[in-house]
DNA sequence: CGACCGGTTGAGTGCGGTCAACACGCGTGG
DNA sequence: CCACGCGTGTTGACCGCACTCAACCGGTCG
């Protein structure tokens, strides 16, 4: 993790993806003055479950995944958080430790901003505190989305989601490969199954013509047949 | 569903566990005003995935599920709510269709607040505003903890969590069994299992000593021994 | 070079889904 | 009043998905 040089928010457009859409100019100046800018490699990690947070991290670049490991020693990937996001705003609202531990998934830029900033926005920017509400909100009901999904499909039918939801949230590369690389394990990790499962229901998917694969990467040729398949076809 | 006499917010004490207590006695005398009392019998629904809803509903008394049907035709419990929880605020909020269908567990009392005020007052009071943060950010929590339950636990082990469950939040009568019966369909809803499998292992959990069952009714007898399962000894 | 990590494949097993039959209580209508 | 249907609970049999353990391969790094 490195601190390179500064960004200044004022001219951020990230923030017209996340609840910081809200501020002023002169809000802006402020936070600005007060961020760290920090940068991730592939694989370091942000936060630890359990930590207190005594900030919140905005994603510029990259992406990184949010997990939680159960007794078994097993790491459950809950959500995969794109640019524009904010980590740890749940934890900061709720004054408690993180519930989740994020690490990168591939180099990532983060800016890093303090606790009490944001508490004290929320408590001065009503504005501010409404888009927070929305953002919750709809996280909400991703999550309840995703324990549906994860009950009432097979894990053949949850990597085709997966795979969908890469694609559509990351996008591609030129040759229309899944521009997020997730390892295999990591894969296995989203959808709640053995490394070696996911692994063959891939090779599955690869030979009923609905994805490709080149070296570690993954390419979606099929995307009405995933899915139809999801919907049980 | 039946409108029985009502009852004054001022002098109603379950807002205490909700955002609500954040209001002075002229806000709540305004809600009561224009509050409805609805009660619902044991199987009814209050609301179904994908209405648009007008209001919310505080619960005064008794249980109801909150579910989502899957293309499968199978519904999946995400969550069961109780006495002073606010149902369809997370819709409200994110001013969109409700995600989830609620449906009374036993015979329910509710109070229907009009959409518009709940509004107005995440507009006027930022002290309500922030106490629905800290309760959707709990939310969140929940959900993404039973994200992991899910995924990381047989089914065996998540009838123990939901008994368990069951008997922290709804408590139990006077011989000791649990207050909240959810039939075996629902009880498999809520672990995403199919009822069969629920019936055997609920009778394996009998035969190992954890549980008792009288009627319809579930007793849990050895809560360390299924809290030690569940963790997997 | 060996160590190690990620990906891959094979073989065996058991958990849990599915279908079918049956028991039981309850309300309803002939 | 009983017959009947229906919803719920229960049990049996079967089978396939997915987990586990183990071996192996190729690349990369010390």
């Amino acid at each position: 993790m490195k601190t390179p040089e500064k960004t200044r928010c004022e001219s951020c457009i990230i923030r017209q993806f996340n609840a910081l859409k809200a501020f002023s100019k002169d809000e802006l100046k402020v936070i600005s003055d007060n961020k760290i800018t920090k940068d991730f490699k592939k694989g370091e990690q942000i936060f630890k479950e359990g930590e207190k947070l005594n900030g919140v991290f905005c994603v510029r670049d990259g992406a990184s995944k949010l997990s939680k490991l159960s007794e078994n020693g097993k790491h459950q990937i809950v959500k995969i958080a794109k640019k524009g996001e904010i980590l740890g705003q749940r934890s900061v609202v709720a004054d408690e430790q993180t519930n989740l531990s994020a690490t990168a998934l591939n180099d990532t830029s983060m800016c890093y901003i303090p606790k009490q900033l944001i508490i004290d926005k929320i408590n001065e920017n009503p504005e501010f505190t409404r888009n927070l509400l929305k953002i919750m909100a709809s996280d909400l009901r991703e999550s309840d989305n995703f324990i549906v999904n994860m009950s009432q499909h097979n894990v053949k039918q949850r990597i085709a989601e997966a795979l969908l939801y890469l694609e559509t949230n990351f996008g591609t590369d030129d040759e229309g490969f899944l521009s997020v690389n997730l390892s295999r394990e990591d894969l296995a990790n989203v959808v709640g199954t053995a490394t070696e499962s996911c692994i063959r229901l891939i090779a599955d998917l690869k030979k009923d013509g609905l994805i490709t694969t080149k070296g570690k990467k993954t390419k979606i040729d099929d995307k009405r047949g995933l899915e139809d398949m999801i919907s049980g076809f």
